[in-house]
DNA sequence: AGTGCTATCTTATCAGTGTTAAGATTCTTT
DNA sequence: AAAGAATCTTAACACTGATAAGATAGCACT
């Protein structure tokens, strides 16, 4: 037999660039952010020459795509890792903070997500595939709480609010306009705001909601 | 007296170049996107060299911060435009149609406000001042909805939350999350939204809020 | 074994970007 | 009119995404 693996002619390829490309593009995701992640940076880390990404990606955007799609698959994993809570009101309240720890243990995956790097037509059929996966898991957590059928127009509109609502309460956290009282639990902060949430409520909105 | 306006040396500067670049970029950025505004481009359609702006703006940066800025010196300014309406029910949902209306007008600029393209050091002094200003509107309204006063625990709380909610909802109608129903007014569709919110209150997150 | 094919990776190379430096022009003040 | 400051220009640099053409490696087939 000759050698084991005949690596590495000193320069010149690796093997299996693809997935490496990936991982150094996450590392460097949160190291610069959704809009200076360069596709050279990328393949300096991994150190292979600049272009050698375009073999394995058309271009930058299907690299973020892949790493965007990524991010869905692991927020829908995170979503259906849910305990057999007996209470509706546990029930919702794990998946919110699930989804909440989610974005907050990675704000520039989130921020790539839901941001405006990608444009609509930039998103290949994984991202969207993850992404409606993802948000299929919201709904079944949406019908738990309801007890009603995941198709049900009820459950629809509800899992469209909670998401509004959630998507919305992590974004502002992340860019920095709410700013996460220092030395706050995040489910001490994700609690006080669902109650303000509620006082709205009590206040007339459903009125609104109603008419 | 010499000529009214000795104009246009054939090539050459213009006279008050800030406000036109502003009003170019801002052109630009609903045609390209946030991420792909470049300073070159807008120098070009205002007619200038391409460094002429760095004498009116620090960088690429500033300026974005200044049309952000101006974003939300427009927000305030929509959700100040606000009727004395009768019901609590009825002033909350002028305000949420109101912000609702001005991030579908004007989704570009919308996501520059939110979006991850102004990382935190770029946030020039009149951006926290003019977000402050809006931020500062939406606690009078909820102020009025709930009858307590501005700066009270409730009120900041309920503020956080409506924020949230309705931030949410824009931010994922705009990055085409939530298809829109085609045909179906803003109107309808936020108030269905609401609905949904309603619908998952009584359904036990109360109790988590309460809790 | 060798031969050729294909995928993979490389080195030019191009157009476009933000930004700085240095020179040209106009405005303003005296 | 002259001096100085403000404004705008051209020139240049480093960096980016992307394409084209050549080099290398693995694999299939004889």
């Amino acid at each position: 037999m000759s050698q084991a693996k005949p690596r590495k002619r000193d320069t010149y390829h690796v093997g299996n660039l693809a997935p490496q490309l990936l991982a150094a593009a996450r590392q460097l995701l949160v190291e610069v952010g959704p809009s200076k992640l360069s596709l050279r940076a990328v393949s300096e880390r991994v150190g292979v020459s600049s272009t050698a990404a375009y073999h394995h990606y058309a271009n930058r955007s299907e690299l973020l795509g892949e790493l965007a799609a990524q991010g869905f698959r692991e927020l829908g994993a995170a979503l259906s890792r849910r305990a057999a809570s007996a209470s509706a009101a546990q029930k919702m309240r794990d998946g919110v903070l699930a989804y909440f720890a989610f974005a907050r243990a990675n704000p520039a995956l989130y921020q790539l997500m839901f941001g405006p790097e990608l444009t609509p037509e930039d998103l290949i059929p994984a991202l969207l595939h993850a992404r409606t996966e993802a948000f299929g898991e919201l709904h079944r957590i949406i019908a738990e709480v309801l007890a009603k059928p995941v198709d049900s127009t009820e459950v629809r509109s509800a899992a469209l609010a909670s998401w509004s609502y959630t998507h919305g309460l992590a974004a502002l956290v992340i860019h920095g306009v709410l700013p996460l009282p220092t030395g706050a639990s995040d489910e001490r902060f994700v609690e006080k705001a669902l109650q303000g949430l509620s006082r709205l409520l009590d206040a007339g909105l459903r009125d609104v909601a109603a008419g």
